[in-house]
DNA sequence: GCGACAG
DNA sequence: ATCTTGTCGC
């Protein structure tokens, strides 16, 4: 494989980034994961997961899973050119569709402005927000210990993220632009999505995807 | 060269 | 991400 060539599609990726509020009405999220058989084989049977809630009752009106193979490994900054495929068609494939998609990973909080969250908004043409539980690149202080409370993530000087504390006392998350959407409004979804520290349509994916390869695995 | 390094 | 058990704190 060419990761020049790869760096070039994700620069191109990044200049159609819109950083902007497109949206009027928001009524219903949906967060998408993946989930591996294995982790050292490397064509390996994979599943991804779209789970969309109201914003309302903070309850699964929808949800699907794909299975499928993946043969591209995870090499850091290049995480979309092994997980966009499964996702891409799990959200596809879905007969609903949600006004917001959370992406479990960085979108423009990137070495080269282009994450996983954001490669999929722009190649889809859906709204997203990266949700990351580790960061990928730039500096920040701790955001104070309160569920709500939040910090700059920098990055050559620019804001690219923040550090958003979802739950007092607990590990914060980096939340950035995906696409289609402004940094203050990504940051009011997550908090009005998270009732623990992981919003619900990412925590509901992440659920469904575990039992079903612990159940594949006959454990 | 050394440390960092989404999932 | 996955490999793995119990354990401490709210």
């Amino acid at each position: 494989m060419d990761l020049t060539k790869l760096e070039e599609i994700q620069l191109d990726c990044a200049k159609r980034v819109i950083k902007i509020e497109v949206l009027k009405e928001i009524k219903t999220v949906g967060g998408i994961d993946v989930t591996f058989e294995s982790s050292k084989e490397n064509p390996t049977k994979a599943w991804a997961c779209i789970v969309i809630i109201s914003l309302d009752t903070l309850k699964p009106i929808y949800q699907k899973i794909i299975e499928d193979i993946v043969d591209f490994p995870y090499i850091p900054t290049f995480l979309a050119f092994r997980e966009l495929p499964l996702m891409k068609r799990v959200y596809t494939e879905a007969k609903s569709k949600p006004d917001v998609i959370f992406i479990d990973g960085q979108g423009i909080s990137h070495p080269r402005g282009c994450g996983i969250a954001s490669h999929f908004g722009v190649e889809v043409g859906a709204v997203t927000v990266g949700v990351a539980k580790k960061k990928l690149l730039g500096n920040y202080e701790p955001p104070k210990e309160t569920r709500g409370s939040y910090s700059y993530l920098i990055y050559n000087g620019e804001v690219i993220g923040v550090v958003l504390r979802t739950k007092d006392k607990v590990k914060p998350l980096f939340v950035s632009i995906g696409h289609k959407i402004s940094l203050e409004k990504a940051i009011e979804l997550v908090l009005r999505t998270s009732i623990y520290r992981i919003p619900e349509p990412l925590r509901l994916a992440h659920n469904l995807l575990q039992r079903l390869r612990k159940q594949v695995l006959g454990k």
